[in-house]
Parts: structure tokens; C-alpha cells; sequence
DNA sequence: GCCGTTTTCGGCCCGACTGTTTTCAGTCG
């Protein structure tokens, strides 16, 4: 079982412990295990695979009882107590708790009286209205729970990262319409770049909070209006996004921000940490115990009251985060003057929509000193991949271009290069005379994604072992939220990465951030580059190094952790073939 | 169930909004 399965595992059991009513701090403890296992950047089964049990020790988080879970978990791919929890309760009522409104005291409820077991059942008892006859229920929460099914059935329940920019800039430009706004910034998982984002929070600080809320709710996108009061409000947008707006006083804007910005985990974490010191903190400040105020203007004041030096957002995950911030040994944050270039470009040749001389002008606009242009081989037929004699006449183009450029003293180089595919026998898409002509081999796997994970990692190592490849392109293949990554065991091809100097891609594409957060972390680990790139098939596509950075910095990445960083004359050093 | 600058036992983050129960529990983030 994968880390995600072992995750969702905990999560159910999780559920299914409030569902029956039990100690809420154990069913907080599987749900903080489920979290931890989902966001470890070490694949479980590889840790108990190479260390045993001992393996498995000294996870934050994964104690006695859920270390022997895992290992259950792995060895017969089930979990007994799960399975028993399951015959008490029916799997029907983890879904009811996702409806909105619900909780596990209400669907529990629901389902003693009523019998209820699955959500069409749930929604039926509604519209019959036998929901409102229960203690505690009335004809307005059966509305809502009617209205929770509706949108439960219809809406997406995470969104992509780059699905919510948009309306986050929106509602920032919307807000500052307002009389007497001051801050206005979105806070929550868009601010941790996370790359998923279920809902978006934003802040503000505003003389007149009444008037924030009431254009808030007027905002053109808004289909409805969930919850209004004082300070906070929740809308739903008709692209189904949930939005939450929180106005605050000066005075404890830095506290919100911190609590607002997450994760959940992180928080509890640096609260804990704050009680232990006497402290107490919540999104109106930190505070002595006998309610003196200490900090709270400034995100930073509020990590220092707790004796740490201000966190990147993009850290805040639970991952060692406050340890490092401890010992002062956080990673120095990717900044995007590090990089230097962008090693994944198509143009018109193949199926990019723009030539190279036009990529190449808007890399010299973003400050870069390089570019690689790397077109896909002929494997990828859809593609207009490129043939041996069609690469050769580009790479007589590029040179020609080059030429042009230092003529014109421009301080710019286009690198000879490919998105060779490899082929699902583990041999590239290009003969080794071609790929010996270029400065740069990117290579790929397009397609053949349904091997065994044995089958998928052998493929992609035998192409490493080739010598020919700089850098793996998009190194799982998934699309996020439609196309799961194809099974490869990472860890073996980093290890064998390592060892023929091959950098494995952040694919900065907003689809793909493919290597991801945990892989970054991975690789760090192993001692492999990372080549932050874009795939860039339009001149508007270069921005989305953006999502690559933060990705990285997500993964604790380092300007020296990335291939791009180097200068032209270092990177290609680095590029030179053994 | 987890964990330790107060602890191997006894704690475990904190507050807003809603609906319904006339004083608060449940839900959510």
C-alpha cells in the first residue's frame, strides 16, 4: 500500500471513532497520523522494506499502535480494526459527514433514529421531511442538509492551485473598492502554494467591517451566501469554490494571518509549543495567561514570542519545519532571481505555438541567461515530434540564432537540446550520434504509463544508464486531479540519478508540479539536482516557474538543490557527457 | 492514540456562526 492508502486508512478510522462516539483526542491522533503518513516524503513501504520496524520509529506523529497498523497495512494490504469498525458502521455514513453541516454527532443521530445509511438515503429522509421531526433538527437544517447533498454531488471538492489564482486576484481587487480597506490578503493553502486548494480564506483589516462584509457577498461570482456576520462570512462561487473573508484590528492582523495561513497541524504545533511557554495564542494574538497581550501585528512578532525565527508559509506542514526554525537551520528560500534559465521550452517545430526566436525573446524578458529548447522526438507523433534530420536543421538554427545574438552583444544562449522519449523499452527516441550533438537531453516517458512499478522503474533506469540524459521530464506523469502518476519507485531512480549526474525535472506546469512537494524533499535527501523548468508551449507559459519555485520551496529546496541556478558556464559543466 | 523545558500520566488549539435548546451544542476552519 502506498502512503495515501495507509493516509485515507486513518482518516476512515478517524471518522468511524466520532461516528461511535469515541475519545476525540484518539481520533485526533489518527487523523494527525494519517496526515503525517501523506506528507512524508519517504514511501512507508520502502522505509519498512530497508529498516524493519525500526524503520518506522521516530516518525512524529506514528506511534506504537499506528507503526503496528502500517505494518499490518503492508503486509496484507488491510487493516483488521478498520474492517471491524466497518461492521458497526456503514461505509454510506463517511460520506454523509461530507456533506456540509453534518457532523459525526448529527449523522450518528440520524442514523440510530432514522437508519439511515448511505447519502441517497440521507437525502430522501430530507425530502420526506422525517429529518426535521429529530431532537435538535429543524425544517431549516433539513434545507440545508438537502442543499450540503446537492453540492456535494455536484461540486469538485479540491481545486487545483492555479484554478484559484484568478479569483483570489479578483476578490483582492474587488475588496479594494471598499471605503477605509486596508489589508487584503489571501491566506490559507493559496498561501502555502499548496497544490491543491480546497477553499480560499482572505483577510483584511478595514475601519468599517460591515462594509467589508456587505460588498464581500456582492462579489459577481458569488452564487451563494453560507454564512454572514460580524467578522467572517462564506460564500460559494458558481465555479463551485468556497470563499471565507475575515476582517480584523490592526493589532491582530499578524496573529490572524498566521492562524489563517495553516496547516491545521502546524498551528497545533506552534500553539502547544506557546502553552508550554505560558503562552496562549489565537488568531486575536498571543497572550500571557493573565490575558496581557504580546504580539499579534506582525506574523513575524508572533513566531518570535514563541522563541522562532518567522516561517515561509510554504514550510508550514508539519515536516520538521519548527525543529529547523529551531536550531536555525531552515532552508534559505528559493528566490526567483536564482534562476538563471528554463530547460523545458517547445516551440512551433514540434507542438509548442510559438517560434524559437520568440521563446527565446520573452526568456531574455524574464532576465534569464539561457533557454534550452527541447522538442519532442517522433515517438510523440501527436506532437509533431521531431525525426534525426529535422533535429539536425534545428540545431543548425540555434546555432545560427546564437550567432545573431552575440553579434548583437545580447548576454543570451539557446541550448541545443530534446524532449526525447523513452520509449517503453527503456531506449531513447533519438540515436546516441544525435543526443551527443546536443547541449542538453531532457527525456520523457509519454507513454505505456500502465507498467508494474518494477517494469516503470527498470524502463527510466535504463535509460539513465545510457549516460546521454541530463534531466528526467515530468518523472511520474500525473496530471492533478486527472491522471494519477504512473507507479515508479523513485527512490531507485534518484539513487541511480545520483550516480550518472541525470537531474530529475520540477515540472513547473500547473498540471503537472511532477517532481512534487515530497519528491523535492526526496531528492534533496538523495543528493540529486532538481531542473525547476516550465514546458513552457506558449510564451505565456514561462510565468508558471512561479508554481515550480514555491513547489520547491515547498520541498525545501535550495538555490545550490537546483540545476538552473548555475550560470551558464557552471551549468554547462555540469551538462558535459561522461 | 501520542507525547514530554510541568509530565511515562494526564493532558491534548481556539473561536465564529448557526439553528434551535431560552443558554448552548454542533460544526467548521
Amino acid at each position: 500500500m502506498e502512503n495515501s492508502e495507509i493516509a485515507r486508512v486513518f482518516f476512515e478510522i478517524a471518522d468511524l471513532l466520532e461516528l461511535k462516539g469515541g475519545d476525540l483526542f484518539r481520533v485526533r491522533s489518527y487523523r494527525n497520523a494519517g496526515m503525517v503518513a501523506d506528507g512524508l516524503p519517504e514511501s512507508l513501504k520502502t522505509l519498512y522494506e530497508d529498516g524493519g520496524e525500526d524503520g518506522l520509529k521516530g516518525i512524529p506523529g506514528i506511534g506504537e499502535s499506528t507503526r503496528t497498523k502500517i505494518i499490518e497495512m503492508l503486509e496484507t494490504g488491510g487493516c483488521a480494526f478498520h474492517r471491524e469498525l466497518l461492521t458497526e458502521m456503514p461505509s454510506g455514513m463517511l460520506e454523509i459527514l461530507k456533506v456540509s453541516g453534518v457532523g459525526p454527532k448529527k449523522a450518528a443521530l440520524i442514523h440510530k433514529e432514522l437508519g439511515v445509511k448511505t447519502i441517497d438515503e440521507l437525502e430522501k429522509a430530507a425530502a420526506e421531511g422525517r429529518i426535521q421531526e429529530l431532537a435538535g433538527f429543524g425544517q431549516v437544517s433539513e434545507e440545508k442538509i438537502l442543499r450540503g447533498i446537492k453540492d456535494l454531488k455536484s461540486r469538485t471538492q479540491v481545486f487545483k492551485l492555479s484554478f484559484v489564482t484568478p479569483f483570489a486576484l479578483s476578490f483582492v481587487a474587488w475588496l479594494k473598492k471598499v471605503p477605509g480597506i486596508i489589508d487584503i490578503v489571501p491566506a490559507g493553502s493559496y498561501r502555502r502554494w499548496k497544490e491543491t486548494v480546497g477553499d480560499l480564506d482572505i483577510l483584511t483589516t478595514c475601519s468599517d467591517a460591515r462594509a467589508v462584509m456587505d460588498h464581500f457577498v456582492k462579489h459577481p461570482e458569488v452564487r451563494e451566501v453560507v454564512s454572514m456576520g460580524e467578522t467572517k462570512s462564506t460564500v460559494v462561487l458558481k465555479a463551485g469554490l468556497q470563499v471565507d473573508i475575515r476582517v480584523l484590528e490592526k493589532k491582530a492582523f499578524g496573529a490572524a494571518l498566521q492562524y489563517f495561513t495553516g496547516s491545521k497541524a502546524h498551528n497545533v504545533a506552534i500553539r502547544d509549543r506557546a502553552k508550554r511557554m505560558g503562552l496562549k495564542i489565537s488568531e486575536y494574538g498571543v497572550f500571557r495567561e493573565n490575558g496581557q497581550w504580546v504580539a499579534g501585528e506582525k506574523e513575524e512578532a508572533v513566531y518570535a514570542a514563541v522563541g522562532l525565527p518567522w516561517i515561509p508559509p510554504e514550510l508550514r506542514e508539519m515536516r520538521g519545519e519548527i525543529e529547523a526554525a529551531e536550531k536555525g537551520a531552515l532552508p534559505e528560500p528559493l528566490k526567483r532571481s536564482d534562476i538563471r534559465g528554463d530547460l523545458h521550452v517547445h516551440t512551433k517545430e514540434s507542438d509548442g505555438t510559438y517560434t524559437l526566436e520568440q521563446m527565446a525573446e520573452a526568456a531574455m524578458k524574464l532576465g534569464y541567461e539561457y533557454m534550452a529548447v527541447t522538442d519532442h522526438s517522433k515517438a510523440v507523433g501527436i506532437a509533431r515530434g521531431l525525426d534525426e534530420a529535422r533535429i539536425m536543421a534545428q540545431m543548425q538554427a540555434v546555432d545560427e540564432f546564437n550567432d545573431k545574438l552575440r553579434k548583437q552583444k545580447k548576454k543570451f544562449t539557446v541550448l541545443k537540446s530534446t524532449e526525447v522519449d523513452i520509449r517503453a523499452d527503456g531506449t531513447l527516441d533519438h540515436p546516441e550520434s544525435v543526443l551527443r550533438k546536443l547541449d542538453l537531453v531532457v527525456a520523457s516517458v509519454h507513454s505505456g504509463f500502465s507498467m508494474s512499478m518494477d517494469e516503470m522503474t527498470k524502463r527510466v533506469v535504463k535509460a539513465i544508464r545510457t549516460g546521454l540524459i541530463n534531466i528526467i521530464g515530468h518523472p511520474t506523469g500525473r496530471l492533478i486531479g486527472e491522471r494519477e502518476p504512473y507507479l515508479i519507485d523513485l527512490a531507485k531512480v534518484m539513487a541511480e540519478a545520483k550516480k550518472y549526474n541525470t537531474a530529475l525535472e520540477l515540472n513547473s506546469y500547473p498540471d503537472r508540479l511532477d517532481l512534487n512537494d515530497s519528491h523535492c524533499m526526496l531528492a534533496k535527501e538523495k543528493g540529486v539536482l532538481v531542473a525547476i523548468s516550465t514546458d513552457s508551449h506558449s510564451i505565456h507559459h514561462l510565468a508558471n516557474i512561479e508554481y515550480g519555485i514555491h513547489t520547491a520551496r515547498r520541498g525545501w529546496l535550495e538555490k545550490k538543490d537546483v540545476l538552473n541556478t548555475r550560470p551558464l558556464v557552471e551549468l554547462m559543466k555540469i551538462l558535459k557527457k561522461k
